[in-house]
DNA sequence: CTGTATCCCATACGATACTG
DNA sequence: CAGTATCGTATGGGATACAG
């Protein structure tokens, strides 16, 4: 009889005790907001995403593609069937609600530079 | 000479790739928006926290603290200077510029739930 | 009441090599 | 070109006991 009082929210079959844990829970972690923040206005491949963000790893890059796939707010297009592939990744309908959020935390992370620059 | 050849973005001794992760680097992991969320509005001692955040345990919750703490955007106020001790915490000033962060983070979860909900 | 100290585990992430 | 496979490490975070 001992179960969870709080009442946890639930997305994707994880629980979230807050609605703020729950928009962490698909967008942190440290890559996840990057990827966002460069299809916010356009389509790109998975070699243009490398390129815009050479610190990460294939690995990394392809995990949370996928990560973010699986929640619904990234789509991947295959558009060839033999190497080389072509893949695009774009923002789905439901993930273009995102993007003000990701807006803010791109814009607040702007102004704390410019204004702590000498 | 082989150096980074990307131009990283630093606050607070870390080193970021992108606006995005940098703010991700401030309010990142998995209590610290919630926290923030919890402070948005009003002043809270450490107990009314974990009343607040049942899940979250003590050694987290402290840690959480004080890393947001360390990156300025919360300040401790200690009123007592003997057990029992009574302490508070806040947003700074630069701590309240995340205030609309926070808000699109939270109000983004709570939409989702509420559209989800059947 | 407000934390720290230990201990431990799960997961995230990196490095590198390799494949369809 | 677009990833996987494998392995290793670092860190975040939980459980519990205890301290100022």
């Amino acid at each position: 009889m001992k179960e969870k009082e709080t009442k946890m929210l639930t997305f994707k079959g994880k629980e979230y005790p807050c609605c703020a844990s729950l928009t962490m829970g698909v967008i942190g972690g440290k890559w996840k907001t990057v990827i966002l923040f460069h299809l916010t206005d356009k389509t790109l491949r998975y070699s243009e995403l490398r390129k815009e963000m050479p610190t990460v790893t294939e690995r990394t890059l392809s995990l949370q593609l996928k990560n973010l796939e699986e929640d619904g707010v990234i789509k991947r297009k295959v558009y060839t069937s033999k190497p080389p592939l072509k893949v695009e990744y774009s923002l789905t309908n439901f993930g273009k609600t995102l993007i003000p959020v990701v807006r803010a935390i791109a814009d607040w992370g702007h102004e704390v530079i410019e204004n702590n620059e000498v």
